[in-house]
DNA sequence: TTTGTTGGTGAATATATATTCGGTTAATAA
DNA sequence: TTATTAACCGAATATATATTCACCAACAAA
C-alpha cells in the first residue's frame, strides 16, 4: 500500500559515509554531511537506521561481505597452490588500491567504540574460506606452520599500510613494484 | 615569580589520552574524560594546549619521537646486518605489544583529520636513521631492491595488525610463535 | 478516484562536548 | 614576610551535532 524503501538510496548513503570518512576523517562523519553527500534530507537517515551506530554497522558488515567474497571464487583444479595465492593476492591489493574508501572505513570503525562485538564476530564468519586455503597450504608444506589468524593479519596489514602509505605520498605503483610487493608477500608465508 | 608549568603533568596528560583512545577508541575521547583521568581540573588543559588539535599533535609528536629513538641505537661494527635487523625488529614488536595504546594513538590519528600536515612531517624526519639502514641492506645485495617506503609500509603493517589481531583475539605470543613471525619479516625482504 | 500507509523533509529540539572565565592557590622574587 | 604572577579549578557558556517531529508526497490497495 504505502511507498517503498529504496534500496538505491541505501548505496547512496553507505557511499557517502565511506567517501567522507575516506576524505575528512571519521571524526568529522556528521549525519547531517552524509545525508547531503547522498543527496537526501537527514531526517531520511532515520527512516533507514535506527541511529548512527546501526547505520555504521551496517556498513561494516556490508563491506566485510565485499572484501570476504573476494575469497570465495573458484578456482580450476589444475591450478597450483602458488597461482590460487597470487590470484587472491593481487585481487585482494587490487580491491584496496580501487576502494581505498572500503578499505579506510573497516579499518578505522574497528577499534572506533562504534562497532558492535556481534557485527565483529559475524564479519569474521564471512573468512572462512580464506582460513580454509591458507590451512590447507599448510598442511602441503608449502606454506609456514604459523597460526593462521597471524598469517592473515601479516599479509593483511602488509597490503592495507602499503596502500595507505602509497596515497598519503602520492605514490603511483607501476607492475614492477607490484611485482616486487607481491614477492615480498609470497616469501614471507612460503615454507 | 609565579608558579612554574608541571612537567609531570604534561606526561599525565599524554598517558591519559593515549590509555583513553585504546580503551574506548578515539570518537570517545572527550576534553573532560582526558582531564579526569589526568587527575586534573580540565581548565588546567588549556594552560597547556591551545585546543584539543593542539594537544593531540603534541601527543603524536612525542610519540612518534618514541619510535624513531628505538631506531637510533648504536651498533658494535662486528654486527652482522642480518643481527642487527633482527634486534631492531625484535624491539619494534615488543615496544607495540608493551606500549599498545601508543601504536594505537599514532595509527588512528594519522587519518583521523586531526593530524596537522606539519607535524605528520616533522615525525617523518625522526625515520632517517631507520631509511639509511634499509638503504644499506639494499646496496650491499642483502634486501630487495624495494622503495623505501614500501618495505617500511611492509615491515610495520605486518607487525602493527598482528599486535592489534593478538589484542582483539586475546592471543598470547610465546618464543615460537615470535620466531615464526620475525622470519616471515625477514624472509619478506631478504633478497 | 479515494484512502491509508509509509517514505521523505528540514527546521526545531535535545544532547553532548569544547572552551572560557572569574575566583583561588601556590611558587617565586623582592 | 609580602607582592606578584601564573597555575589551577570547575561551573557556566558556547557550540556542534544527533535525533525528533509535524507536515507533505507518493504509492498501492480498495
Amino acid at each position: 500500500m504505502p511507498k517503498q524503501k529504496d534500496s538505491k538510496k541505501i548505496e547512496a548513503i553507505h557511499a557517502a559515509a565511506m567517501e567522507l570518512v575516506l576524505k575528512t576523517g571519521f571524526i568529522s562523519l556528521r549525519m547531517a554531511d552524509v545525508a547531503k553527500q547522498a543527496g537526501i534530507a537527514t531526517g531520511t537517515l532515520y527512516v533507514y537506521y535506527e541511529n548512527k551506530e546501526e547505520l555504521i554497522n551496517s556498513i561494516y558488515l556490508d563491506v566485510k561481505r565485499e572484501f570476504a567474497q573476494l575469497f570465495a571464487q573458484q578456482f580450476a583444479p589444475e591450478q597450483s597452490y602458488y597461482e590460487i595465492f597470487k590470484a587472491l593476492w593481487y585481487s585482494y591489493f587490487r580491491f584496496c588500491e580501487s576502494n581505498p574508501e572500503k578499505m579506510m572505513f573497516v579499518e578505522q570503525f574497528l577499534y572506533s567504540g562504534y562497532i558492535a562485538e556481534e557485527a565483529y564476530l559475524i564479519a569474521e564468519n564471512f573468512f572462512t574460506p580464506l582460513n580454509k586455503f591458507l590451512e590447507s597450504g599448510k598442511k602441503q608444506g608449502i606454506i609456514k606452520e604459523c597460526n593462521t589468524e597471524i598469517l592473515k593479519s601479516h599479509l593483511q596489514g602488509a597490503i592495507h599500510d602499503t596502500v595507505k602509505m602509497c596515497r598519503k605520498q602520492k605514490l603511483e605503483l607501476n607492475e614492477e613494484d607490484l611485482k616486487l610487493i607481491f614477492q615480498m608477500a609470497w616469501d614471507s608465508v612460503k615454507q
